[in-house]
DNA sequence: TTGTAGGCGTTATCAG
DNA sequence: CTGATAACGCCTACAA
């Protein structure tokens, strides 16, 4: 057993009280500056150190963040979207001297059944990074009065404090960048609906139609996956391909890369010239998306700031310093690369 | 504040005692099922879930690892040791329902400051990842109470239980692979002498040259660093372009792949032509290594299993079930690309 | 300036 | 089978 406090007093021939005093330091507590001496001699020559946990219980607080992720894939590290965001939290938390604590689960599920008995007194509060819409975690967080907050989601909840991309304003930018290419009929190629993000693109896509008013074509909107799927994307772009040439739409808005990438593959198969005879932009801009041919034009998200952002509105939010609902929604930025074009004259 | 014990108690009309052993259902506590069954409505009607704070306190186990790291670059994610070596921990921990806490500090020092209030209590064992062998905390951590473990680092300490790659072994491989190749004169670019495998590489480099009977040649031997630093491996390369042709080696064995990338850079720039005048060998085998060409030979380290091997061995430290001073040296492997190839013919 | 004592939320060891 | 009660190690009024 590690040396506590008692022998530390006994040493120094003072109560424990004085020992957490001087040990703690506060200006208000004064201490003679020789009994000081005696205790800070005593603690060094006994080699001790306050137990985190005592303290943790004594004050109800912890200096631990948790992070609540949930990743199917064998690496959390190499995630294009996790990774970042981890930088910046840990960047943050580095700085503020929080620690972090990782709370990694392969499902939801799991993570319910464990979070309550992890998080009760554990943490002082936790980030919950990309959770899917159908999942009762968020529920659950809720019963525990541990202060969350909701990371890559944005979802219309009055209630939560989220971190996140402004997916709808990104996806109205895109899409208004398609039009200002001259592009009319444009395609949607969605992410999954339990990401609240892929439902936000859309919405973004929908303004970007009606602002310059075109038509919003709902045969163009296609469903999908955010996971790398080879060939995932195939059918949806033969459905479209399959339309007269006349109907058939210029450019492809992809709600992220691994469906663009997807995307592209598909449409060298059908010998589809990129972006000559069809544009295709992505979004996330993950490393791959320079390694392709043509380099894709993407939108790119701030995860690094997200994750920062994140962290710090956390910290906030547990001194009481932020409103409940409260949305902080970064911008996203075009990457112009060689995916693009105007579309090709009708001759 | 959270519902705790007592409540429930009341509820249910029992006492904490038997709150608690219905709640951790050890086979050995009896509690009448009528008893069991309040309590466990009780529980789920206050929505009651156990401080993990309290809980650690009274047993002395926190089901937490503190992982204590540093990194200077903005990035541990993409840090290609770091980012697999998480991967690895973290896929045990998630199996083992552990915790874990990152412990991240800009530098030794700094983390040598926070550690002892940080793992008191708070961590049940620790990982130490990468440490300088001129870092003091390694005596600090012997001064803690606390279980932990080396991770990526074999020194030669009696006491210290390590996790590695076998350093010297890998080395000595690598060499004896280019001996097989038919070189006979090889020189070594080695890393940091901070680190412990620099000098355990170098050593294997020595085996090899003497099992062939080949002469050591300290002037062979170079200074370097493992970090990137482009053009750091200049001066090296032409001190050993500067040696008559005869005594030119015709080999060089560097020991990450940082600077085999960076050596290969700095021969081309000679007009060296890599591997028909020169063979160049790297260590890690980090993505990098593909993406250059020539794509570059390696000795891989099994990072991840690494982190994995070592997250389980400290589990058993912990469990009392480890000798001290035990060493766990995972094997390399020599992944064969372009740049090596036997030696050019004298003519 | 210093000491006493109660509390933080559990677990575990006793009796009963 | 169940209930007091003493740890666990620390913080912090409140007294002295």
């Amino acid at each position: 057993m590690a040396v506590s406090i008692y022998e530390v007093a006994t040493e120094a021939r003072v109560s424990i009280a004085t020992v957490s005093r001087v040990l703690n330091g506060r200006p208000s507590a004064q201490v003679a500056p020789a009994t000081q001496k005696r205790v800070r001699e005593a603690a060094l020559r006994l080699d001790y150190y306050p137990s985190g946990v005592a303290r943790g219980l004594a004050r109800g607080r912890m200096n631990t963040i948790g992070l609540v992720l949930y990743y199917e894939q064998p690496s959390v590290t190499s995630d294009p979207y996790l990774g970042p965001c981890l930088d910046g939290i840990l960047a943050v938390h580095k700085r503020d001297h929080q620690n972090t604590v990782l709370f990694t689960k392969s499902s939801w599920a799991e993570a319910l059944e464990h979070l309550p008995s992890f998080c009760n007194g554990h943490c002082d509060g936790l980030l919950v990074i990309l959770p899917h819409t159908d999942s009762a975690i968020i529920g659950a967080l809720a019963g525990l009065k541990v202060p969350f907050l909701l990371v890559g989601d944005s979802r219309d909840d009055p209630d939560l404090v989220c971190v996140d991309v402004d997916n709808v304003g990104a996806g109205r930018d895109a899409v208004r960048y398609l039009i200002g290419l001259g592009h009319r009929r444009i395609a949607a190629f969605c992410g999954n609906a339990i990401f609240c993000s892929s439902g936000q693109r859309l919405e973004g896509y929908r303004q970007a139609h009606e602002e310059a008013g075109l038509l919003y074509d709902p045969s163009l909107v296609r469903d999908g996956s955010y996971f790398p799927a080879p060939g995932s994307c195939d059918a949806s772009v033969r459905a479209l391909l399959d339309r007269p040439l006349a109907e058939r739409p210029t450019a492809i808005f992809c709600f992220n890369d691994n469906i663009a990438i997807d995307t592209l593959h598909a449409l060298r198969k059908h010998g589809i010239a990129v972006p000559q005879e069809m544009s295709v932009i992505g979004f996330d801009d993950v490393p791959a998306a320079t390694a392709v041919h043509p380099a894709l034009t993407t939108v790119r998200q701030p995860i690094r700031a997200i994750g920062e952002r994140a962290a710090d509105l956390l910290l906030a939010q547990i001194n009481g310093a932020v409103v409940p609902g409260q949305k902080d929604l970064l911008p996203a930025q075009i990457i112009v690369r060689e995916s693009t074009s105007p579309p090709p004259k009708l001759e």
